[in-house]
DNA sequence: AAAGCGGGGCC
DNA sequence: GGCCCAGCTTT
């Protein structure tokens, strides 16, 4: 009776069917499941990359709309297609998506590539995507590892190791391949995301609703979410940014950033990060001058956004400003213009410069703001 | 091997 | 406020 815990081959089969049956009777309606367009199911996994899916469920019925093939999509100008991604965050995912539909036409016919391998190559389509495709979309037999899996994998063996190591990635890469009900590869890789997404809960796993609980190491443990092991994670960075609204009647001056790097081709507000003890008014002159060569005098604290991007904790002032009225030299973009808030928010633009536009067009704050302080003198930086 | 890239939901 | 999410790319 004290046989191991540890899920061998001969149990595989019992494993398979168990979890199986399980998705069979528990799976979530999503609307990607319900489409046999290699097309549309690459679109939900780019969106799904990072994004849950209650936030990707929305904008993937709207991009199809917009863009309902392939060739739809490579035909469209790259803005329109980041301007539809707006507010989904990672944006090199929509430049990446754009660029693999035009090679998906200029190479492959216009037909979605139908192997792991070929889907690979395209821009944007790295292990787990390619394989999730693949899989789903064809029915190749190439295993899936996305958090959930990560997750489920992890407890399921007890992984002591932290996941963030290559060789624990190989490790888990393996063994879900292992894994694999081969003979229903697609269904299979969405059953195991679904338990990782239903059940076996970042912080309150449900074992006890789990139809394979009897094979879990983790569990045996005591301890189940003791897996998967993270390393400690580095602190975060405090960053002070400031932005100015630069004014011309009605018009505000935006600048677009280059091709190429963060935030490619959206256009912003001049804006960059406060010195060490610098004072924000100081910095909102000083950066008006290096990006745009004018000279200005700031004069009110509009808005004041706090965000977390990665490992750093940015507070950005937006201030306006009168300028001088001087030539405009760019030194860090490509493009600037004068416009109504109305017209910027038709660009591409992230979520934060989005806020800032819709609080100048409606006078209102949004959601994530704090009010400005009530100083005059704009040195919140604790520098007294 | 590690950092950079957004944003929203949830506890 | 911290943690997490159907990752990919670059250094």
């Amino acid at each position: 009776m004290s046989e191991s815990i540890a899920l061998g081959r001969s149990a595989f089969g019992a494993f398979r069917r168990a979890l199986r049956q399980w998705y069979g009777a528990n799976c979530r309606a999503l609307p990607w499941r319900e489409t046999p367009d290699a097309y549309a199911v690459w679109l939900s996994e780019a969106m799904l990359q990072q994004t849950t899916v209650r936030t990707v469920e929305p904008r993937w019925r709207r991009f199809l709309a917009r863009y309902p093939t392939v060739q739809a999509l490579a035909a469209a100008p790259l803005d329109d297609v980041v301007a539809e991604w707006s507010g989904l965050g990672y944006y090199a995912r929509a430049r990446n998506l754009h660029a693999a539909a035009q090679r998906v036409v200029a190479d492959f016919g216009g037909r979605v590539p139908d192997s792991f391998e070929a889907l690979l190559s395209l821009p944007g389509m790295g292990r787990y995507t390619a394989a999730a495709v693949a899989s789903i979309a064809f029915g190749e037999a190439v295993a899936v590892v996305d958090a959930n899996v990560e997750r489920v994998v992890a407890r399921l063996d007890a992984i002591a190791d932290p996941v963030s190591q290559p060789a624990t990635k190989r490790r888990l890469w393996d063994r879900a391949q292992e894994l694999l009900d081969a003979t229903h590869a697609g269904e299979w890789n969405q059953a195991v995301m679904e338990l990782g997404a239903l059940v076996c809960l970042p912080r309150n796993p449900q074992c006890g609703a789990c139809p394979v609980a009897r094979w879990c190491a983790g569990r045996a443990t005591g301890e189940p979410t003791r897996y998967p092991v993270k390393a400690r994670p580095a602190p975060l960075r405090e960053t002070r940014e400031v932005a100015v609204v630069l004014r011309r009647g009605e018009r505000v001056l935006v600048l677009r950033r280059p091709a190429e790097g963060s935030f490619a081709g959206m256009w912003e507000l001049p804006r960059g990060e406060a010195l060490e003890g610098e004072p924000a008014r100081d910095a909102a002159a000083r950066i008006v001058r290096e990006t745009t060569g004018l000279d200005c005098g700031p004069r009110a604290l509009l808005l004041r956004l706090k965000h977390v991007v990665m490992r750093r904790r940015i507070e950005l002032l937006v201030w306006s400003a009168e300028s001088d009225g001087g030539r405009i030299r760019r030194s860090r973009h490509e493009a600037h213009e004068w416009i109504a808030p109305d017209e910027w928010l038709t660009r591409p633009l992230s979520t934060t410069q989005r806020q800032i536009a819709l609080f100048l067009r409606d006078g209102r704050a949004p959601k994530r703001s704090t009010p400005p302080p009530d100083t005059d003198d704009g040195d919140l930086f604790g520098g007294s």
